[in-house]
DNA sequence: CAGATCTCAGCTATACTGAAATGC
DNA sequence: CGCATTTCAGTATAGCTGAGATCT
C-alpha cells in the first residue's frame, strides 16, 4: 500500500495554505533525499557545494547564512564532504577564527552529477504542471520565502 | 541576528521549486506550530481533530489514512488527545481490532480555537500574496499534492 | 572586553520501520 | 490461514540550543 491512498484529507486541512505547503514539501522533500542517496549525498551537500560554486571558497558562517543552514550543522556536513574528497578545509591565516572551505574538481563534478539527478527529480515532483506554473509556483514560493528572510 | 539575513542563497537553490517548497514549508511551519504551542496543541492535533470534526467518528486507521500520518503517530496524538479531554477511545464492539475515536464537546471547542489561530498564521505567512495568488497557490500545490497521493 | 567563529553534545519533532498481540 | 488493527520500541533526519575554545 501507498503512502496515503483513497480516504480523502479533511476540507478544513486541503484548504489551509500551510497544510498543502507542508505535505506536498515532505513528498518533495522524499523524493529528493532518495535520489541523492544513490549518489551517496544529501539536500545538504547540494546545498553547500552549489553555494560553493557559485560565490567560491567561503568559512562555514557564510556558507550557513547562505543555505539557511545552522552552524552546527554546516560542521557536520562539511565533515562528510571533506571526507568524500568534495570539498577542502584549511585555516584562514589572515583571520584564524575561521576555516575556508574550497569545493575540490572532484567536488565540482559530483555537483554536476546532483544537478541532473535533481532536475529530473524535479520533473517528477511537478509533472502536473505545466512549465509555465511551475514558473508561477517558484514566483509564489521565492515571493513568500523572501518576506520571512530578508525581514 | 535572524534566521537568515543578507547573503543571498544560490540561484541553483533558488530556481529550483523543490528547495523554494521545503524551505518556505519549514518557516511556515515553524509559524504554526509556535501559535498552537501557545494552546496546548499541535500540528497533528488539529488534523486529527479536524477528521473527526468532519467525518464523525472513526478508527485510529481512517485516521491516519485520511490525515496522511503514520498509524504509530496516530496512537501517540490520540493519547495526548485523549488525556487532554478532547476525544474519547472506546473499542468498536462490531470489530474488536479497532478503537473508535470520537471528539468530544471540548474537543470540538479547542477545534475552534485552533481555527481561529490557524487563520491569523496563515495571514502572517502569506502577507505577501493577494488573495488571488494565495487562491492560485493553494490550487498549484493542490494538484502536486493529488498527483503524489491519488496515484 | 565584546563579538565572531568553529566545534561538540544533546534536544525536539517529523516521518518512518519492524515486530508483536489481537481479532476478523 | 492471510489480513487488518493497534501498540510499542526504535531509527533517521532536520532544525535548533547551549556551552566551550579560539581568535579579532
Amino acid at each position: 500500500m501507498e503512502t496515503t491512498t483513497g480516504d480523502a484529507a479533511p476540507t478544513r486541512l486541503r484548504s489551509t495554505p500551510s497544510w498543502l505547503l507542508t505535505h506536498t514539501a515532505t513528498h518533495a522533500h522524499r523524493l529528493v533525499a532518495a535520489g541523492f542517496a544513490e549518489a551517496g549525498a544529501r539536500g545538504y551537500h547540494y546545498a553547500l557545494l552549489a553555494a560553493l560554486d557559485e560565490f567560491g571558497p567561503a568559512s562555514q558562517a557564510d556558507l550557513g547564512r547562505r543555505t539557511g543552514m545552522d552552524r552546527s550543522d554546516v560542521v557536520a556536513m562539511i565533515n562528510e564532504l571533506a571526507a568524500k574528497g568534495w570539498v577542502e578545509r584549511a585555516r584562514d591565516e589572515t583571520n584564524r577564527r575561521r576555516n575556508i572551505i574550497t569545493i575540490t574538481p572532484a567536488g565540482t563534478q559530483q555537483l554536476r552529477r546532483l544537478d541532473a539527478i535533481l532536475a529530473s527529480i524535479q520533473d517528477a515532483i511537478f509533472a502536473p504542471l505545466s512549465a509555465d506554473e511551475r514558473a508561477e509556483l517558484v514566483r509564489l514560493l521565492a515571493r513568500v520565502l523572501d518576506h520571512h528572510t530578508s525581514a
